[in-house]
DNA sequence: ATATTTATGTTATATTATTACACAGCGTTA
DNA sequence: TAACGCTGTGTAATAATATAACATAAATAT
């Protein structure tokens, strides 16, 4: 079981922001969208952003510099996540496959190790781009 | 068969000292270290590394914003890649894992898409430092 | 109630990456 | 050879992404 996350006003205005929108969004992007509620500088979107990918809320498209809502409900910690992006429309779309979750979950490299974390990011063209 | 790429000689300065390096390098140290040798400005090493990266010489961590040489002969594109990475020394290591490539280079989402590219990374703690 | 932790607000600054423009070298082809 | 296309170079300026440092407030734990 997991602690439930009651978020800030900070973190409540962000996410939901995120959460709304269709594609990811950028750090900036966000700022600018949230101006008109309060938060006012970089640091405070940098400091929301980093909570809600620590607790898994969202997560961060590494390739991108940008952040997406998580709509995995077994995802509530950015421990194991899974991105396609289409290298045309910029389309981003979060893998949900019991299979590649497991298969990497239990990846062990040449010495035997295993990992506590990772991010995968598949690019290609989405069906509307082929 | 690949064609063999000859590098122009800023690709070339830059490749080296980034094939020297045991750990993988930023842009701007890269500069730093390379401004002797006449390179003076980011985008002379910004569009270096772009060509690098296109034709698989060095590899982006995407979440480290950094360029490692790629060791894997067999990896003469950029285009499917998967690192290990120490979450306190960052040591980064490429993967060159058969099962591994072979099962990502066939997933298949739930619409039967495939894709063309993918980037992975891993993170846990490396031997030492567990 | 006090200590501790977590979040906030603000200013400044660091780090990462690109735009825009001028020009040089090289192979093609007409 | 000259005109063209393509790739790479050099330089300055700027855009975009992210963090440091410091002061304060709110929430939680002891």
């Amino acid at each position: 079981m997991h602690k439930e996350h009651t978020l800030t006003k900070n973190q409540q205005i962000i996410f939901d922001l995120i959460d709304k929108s269709t594609e990811p969004m950028k750090a900036y992007s966000i700022l600018f969208n949230v101006q008109k509620k309060g938060i006012k500088a970089p640091l405070q979107v940098y400091r929301a952003l980093d909570k809600l990918v620590e607790i898994g809320k969202i997560h961060k498209i590494e390739s991108r510099n940008a952040f997406i809502a998580c709509h995995n409900s077994s995802c509530q910690v950015a421990k194991a996540t899974a991105f396609s992006i289409c290298e045309i429309c910029e389309k981003v779309t979060e893998i949900s496959s019991a299979g590649l979750s497991k298969y990497l979950a239990n990846f062990k490299d040449k010495d035997g190790m295993k990992y506590s974390k990772y991010n995968l990011e598949f690019f290609g063209l989405c069906k509307k781009c082929r």
